[in-house]
DNA sequence: CGAATTGA
DNA sequence: TCAATTCGG
């Protein structure tokens, strides 16, 4: 999940009119992620085709996708590429935890008690190579672009809007900011409520985070960010430091002149395996590469049969999202016309 | 999560 | 008509 900046920092909240006509590297991994935790029957158990495939994330993309082109937004999706080793050690307990939420949520289904079952099996989501496969395949029929990154998604995704090819990152992960993301947008969704765990509902807006914006308000540089997430914990120190939060990093950067010394400090403990300075390292250096992409006319043959061929959508809400996809490129299209 | 349906 | 609930795969 990484760094946790949302107490000491102020979004700005907009609508998706702000993002009108703003290109937006979407965190694939994030996003797919999201959809398969959430989008589940109420014991827990995803949506699945007739053959077991999970589909959840697919309902999740389609969706999604359709809402952000008609409202006049683009979507590029960014995956993520090959793990890097920093990640290794924390890819292995990820996937022990995942197990065990995994046995626990099928003996708490067993046992009929349905909605411990539910946060269980939120737990132990899990993406398969064949689901990013059938992902893939489903955004190339619908025209829309996606980069595999060298490594991390995020990274590329940060580096892409430093480039200017894209307005923002579109994902729920701080540490795109780290990364250098200049901007952020989180809750890129339609929906404005949000389920609270003691059952209550709770407001979300959707939120756009300047990084510049970011640094005034904490009175830092950029690299100090990035010390104060080390601090509190990224994907490469999951559990940070002990005893060290958000407002005590804060403090703490704003002493220090050098990374070095500020590693020498009495609360600071050091206990991943991880050598601090190479996650530094990793954020001020990540892989990332200069990537084309473009967006083409969605195949609504090949989007039928992905979704319904394959699997098993019905086919009349699959035909009534092609008619919002339809009236959304249009509307684009006469949009653009009036410019010439 | 987002679409479809329900019900006040 | 619209908020709440259920369905989707």
């Amino acid at each position: 999940m990484g760094v946790d900046l949302g107490e000491l920092v102020e979004p700005e909240e907009i609508s998706f009119a702000d993002l009108n006509d703003k290109v937006i590297a979407v965190d694939a991994m994030n996003t797919m992620y999201q959809f398969l935790s959430i989008i589940r029957q109420r014991d827990g158990t995803p949506l699945k085709d007739s053959d077991g495939n999970t589909t959840s994330h697919l309902s999740g993309l389609f969706y999604r996708s359709i809402n952000l082109l008609e409202k006049n937004i683009r979507p590029v999706y960014v995956f993520d590429g090959k793990p890097p080793q920093l990640k290794a050690k924390e890819a292995k307990e990820r996937r022990k935890k995942r197990e065990e939420a995994r046995e626990e949520w099928e003996k708490l289904k067993e046992e009929g008690k349905i909605s411990e079952a539910y946060s269980k099996a939120t737990q132990s989501s899990k993406l398969t190579g064949d689901m990013i496969e059938e992902a893939q395949k489903l955004l190339d029929a619908m025209g829309l672009p996606y980069i595999v990154a060298e490594s991390e998604g995020e990274a590329q995704a940060a580096y892409m809007v430093q480039k200017g090819s894209v307005y923002a990152v579109g994902s729920q992960d701080w540490d795109c900011l780290l990364f250098g993301a200049d901007v952020m947008v989180r809750n890129l969704t339609s929906r404005k409520t949000r389920k609270t765990s003691g059952g209550g509902r709770k407001e979300v807006s959707t939120e756009k985070i300047d990084l510049e914006s970011v640094l005034d308000q904490l009175d830092i540089s950029h690299e100090k960010l990035q010390w104060l997430g080390i601090l509190v914990g990224t994907d490469f120190n999951p559990d940070g430091i002990y005893g060290i939060g958000p407002k005590t990093a804060l403090e703490l950067v704003k002493q220090y002149d050098s990374f070095d010394d500020l590693m020498e400090d009495d609360k600071v403990e050091w206990e991943s395996d991880n050598d601090p300075d190479k996650i530094l390292d990793f954020f001020q250096n990540p892989p990332v590469e200069d990537t084309d992409f473009e967006f083409e006319s969605p195949d609504k043959e090949e989007i039928r049969n992905v979704l319904i061929e394959q699997h098993d959508f019905s086919e009349k809400r699959v035909n009534s999202g092609l008619e919002k996809l339809d009236t959304a490129l249009e509307s684009r299209q006469s949009g653009l016309d009036s410019f010439t």
